[in-house]
RNA sequence: GGCGACAUAGCCAAGUGGUAAGGCGUGGGUCUGCAACACCCUGAUCACCAGUUCAAAUCUGGUUGUCGCCUCCA
């Protein structure tokens, strides 16, 4: 693959991907945070950034990939009137803080696997890192880029040359009422200052804290990114990914402390995928009510057709979810799959027309990450004058980026043997009374399979059969 | 108020100066006892206006619309 081109939020461009060591590359994408069930907005990022892994991987990178759980201190606001999330979950279920965490966190993974999502190699949860943010913390404050007032440790965002790196604002034209709910906080030296860490908290009922220099409190929401990156990637970050949200504050906050506390560059692109809205704008957890994949499942949708749905459109559009493009996409998969999975697996490869494929797809992908063409491609193999073994070890060699089981056999009925058996006997005996051309009987004993909830359809092939849901 | 993104056929969507990919659907057809499947055929001058150019969906300026961010969010 000759060369992988990102839009890269800093410079607000499209440019080669170079790493800062050849053949590696260092990753690092924002995790979630776990105190309730990821709805399909937050999975559409991480499905595309399951696919910028893998094709760094696919261009022969080695790749280390960091991701962080959120299991701690993730304030609504840190203002007055903010409430802790984690805690607001447990409130809410009645349960600890951490069995929350547990939970929510294997939901999350679950949800990953179904959709084919690879485990980042290293999952860090922040409660296991408390001392590298006070490490971290600390040498903030030695170092001038960091102040204690009102019992909380602050960043002082006015120590910087630079602080809106990653978008155009400027300070005095930040609303700091933009939403209704945010109070100013009168400690601040100014407005874009952030916490680094809390011992003053107006949650009495703050489940876990830990000692610290400035007294028993908990770290603030974006040291924990950089202190985890920096464990085990080191100083230098090739590329840092998350929703689009996360540009303002957050990752402006990690750049802020990051090189404040390095004292040089710390990562060369910053890669960010748009949301997922529906009819009402963006999908939020705080609505109450979302869409989650087990959900999905449960309206007979695989999860890999919203796997689809997603890699039909690019990650840096904003993509609105519905039923009736989820079920479009349903169809484009269903018959993906079945015209892949037919492909006969014998013969012999013919490399050079492979070839012509493997480079559409590398440019492709290697053009943003280009889902929607590096599709296009799967469909253009199987239109092309080139042999099932061929095409099938293409779709193979495809799938390891897309990754949408596209070669895997249709999976087997899962009925009972003694159903199975009695649903054969009645094709069986149709089949007889088709050869007599006794069609009467034959759609009697369709119908009669059609109430038990079987539905069987006349192949090439031969008759098939399958439960209907 | 500031910052930013987006606007292509019924729907999703590619396109990064040279004359509109692909998918789904629709309609027509072939095949099959019928149904389904499969296969073939079928569609748009690219929000609007002005400009640059031999040439623009693609560049520039403006207008309109939709959406996001500006301390919860992926």
């Amino acid at each position: 693959m000759k060369e992988i081109n990102l839009y890269n939020t800093l410079s607000k461009k499209v440019e080669p991907f170079v790493s800062n060591e050849a053949g590696k590359v260092k990753m690092y994408t924002c995790g979630p945070t776990v105190y309730h069930f990821a709805h399909i907005g937050n999975l559409r990022s991480y499905i595309m950034e399951d696919v910028l892994e893998k094709t760094f991987r696919y261009a022969g990178y080695n790749v280390k990939r960091v991701m962080n759980i959120t299991d701690v201190g993730h304030l609504s606001s840190d203002a007055d009137s903010g409430e802790d999330k984690m805690l607001m979950g447990a409130k809410r279920e009645h349960k600890t803080v951490m069995e929350i965490a547990a939970f929510y966190r294997k939901a999350f993974f679950d949800d990953c696997d179904k959709l084919n999502i690879k485990t980042p190699d290293v999952v860090e949860p922040a409660t296991n890192c408390i001392d590298e943010f006070i490490e971290m913390i600390q040498k903030l404050l030695d170092t001038g880029y960091a102040y204690t007032a009102g019992g909380n440790v602050y960043f002082d965002t006015g120590k910087l040359k630079t602080y809106y790196v990653l978008s155009n604002q400027k300070e005095e034209e930040l609303m700091v009422g933009a939403r209704e709910d945010v109070e100013e906080d009168a400690n601040k030296k100014n407005k874009t200052d952030f916490v680094l860490w809390f011992t003053k908290s107006k949650f009495d009922d703050q489940e876990l804290k830990w000692e610290s220099p400035w007294g028993i409190g908990y770290p603030g929401w974006h040291i924990e990114c950089s202190a985890i990156s920096i464990k085990h990637l080191g100083e230098q970050l090739d590329i840092h990914c998350g929703g689009i949200d996360n540009v303002f504050p957050h990752h402006t906050n990690e750049i802020a402390q990051s090189e404040a506390y390095l004292g040089h560059k710390w990562c060369n692109y910053w890669f960010h995928v748009l949301h997922l809205n529906d009819s009402t704008g963006k999908m939020s957890k705080s609505k109450g009510d979302f869409l989650t994949v087990p959900l999905l499942e449960q309206k007979g949708y695989s999860p890999l057709v919203y796997r689809m749905f997603c890699l039909q459109s690019h990650y840096r559009k904003p993509l609105v979810f519905n039923y009736d493009v989820l079920d479009n996409a349903k169809v484009a998969y269903e018959k993906l799959v079945k015209k892949t999975a037919s492909l006969a697996r014998e013969g012999e490869l013919e490399q050079e027309k492979m070839a012509v494929y493997q480079e559409e797809f590398a440019k492709a992908l290697g053009n943003d990450i280009n889902t929607s063409q590096a599709l296009t491609v799967v469909y253009d193999v199987l239109k092309a004058q080139m042999n099932d073994a061929s095409k099938r070890a293409l779709i193979e060699e495809f799938d390891s980026v897309l990754s949408l089981d596209m070669t895997k056999e249709a999976l087997e009925n899962k009925a009972d043997e003694s159903l199975a058996a009695y649903v054969e006997d009645m094709i069986e005996q149709r089949k007889e009374a088709r050869k007599n051309k006794d069609f009467a009987r034959a759609d009697a004993i369709r119908e009669e399979l059609l109430q038990k909830g079987i539905e069987i359809k006349d192949t090439r092939e031969g008759t098939t059969w399958s439960v209907l849901s």
